[in-house]
DNA sequence: TGGCTATTTGGCTATATGGCCAAATACGAA
DNA sequence: TTCGTATTTGGCCATATAGCCAAATAGCCA
């Protein structure tokens, strides 16, 4: 790879990287809606406040969500709310596979 | 998490998991221009062609490209190249982090 | 068929990640 | 200031991933 693109590739990469996670797409959505507290979030995904809390970092680290506290909980709210319009093209994909399954299936009836 | 929705997001996790690598971000936009055998992305990305093949299998697996072999080569193609559209977004987000770094490296010298 | 090239697979190592626990920290409120 | 709650950090283990090399496989073409 050319090494002047490298950079800008790795900066795209850490981002999808981050949301590559089943709690952190839970998280994002849900914070897409309103923001949350680390408490809320941690009911809603059902695991360690700790285990939230280093997902939490990875988000923000990667820019993806900013927190301020108020009252002695911090809450963390989505920066680019656009990133939800990715998960269209992600369904996409997922029923474009399924419909790859089903076809699969099919021929090997035959 | 509510088991009913694991499934779900751990099939979307899975599809930006395969993206989330500066190799495969620019397989995939180079195959959203035209198709290209592993060879050819193997010389665009420098280096060996067993980890390029693995990275394909891995895009594969996700469903983003399809392949087929014409000749003594193996073409892979962008099966879904609204994929790219996720881009503009990540580059929004790397503006705003950039814009933030910019901030905060002012505000140090005051 | 047999050779040749393109691609994949297996094996290995180094590194990163997720999850849990325990401990540390931060900060508002009394 | 001191307490108590919310959050983060460090440590540990188990697991996954990237990358390279060597070897195996696949399938075109003479």
């Amino acid at each position: 790879m050319k090494e002047s693109l490298r950079p800008r590739y790795e900066a795209r990469a850490k981002i999808l990287k981050a949301m590559a996670h089943p709690s952190r797409l839970l998280m994002i959505e849900e914070l897409q809606k309103q923001e949350r507290c680390v408490n809320e979030l941690t009911e809603m995904i059902g695991t360690d406040t700790s285990t939230v809390s280093k997902h939490l970092s990875v988000l923000k680290n990667a820019g993806l969500v900013a927190d301020d506290r108020r009252a002695n909980c911090i809450y963390y709210r989505l920066r680019c709310p656009c990133i939800l319009d990715f998960m269209g093209c992600v369904e996409e994909v997922l029923s474009a596979n399924a419909e790859d399954h089903k076809k699969m299936m099919k021929s090997c009836k035959k």
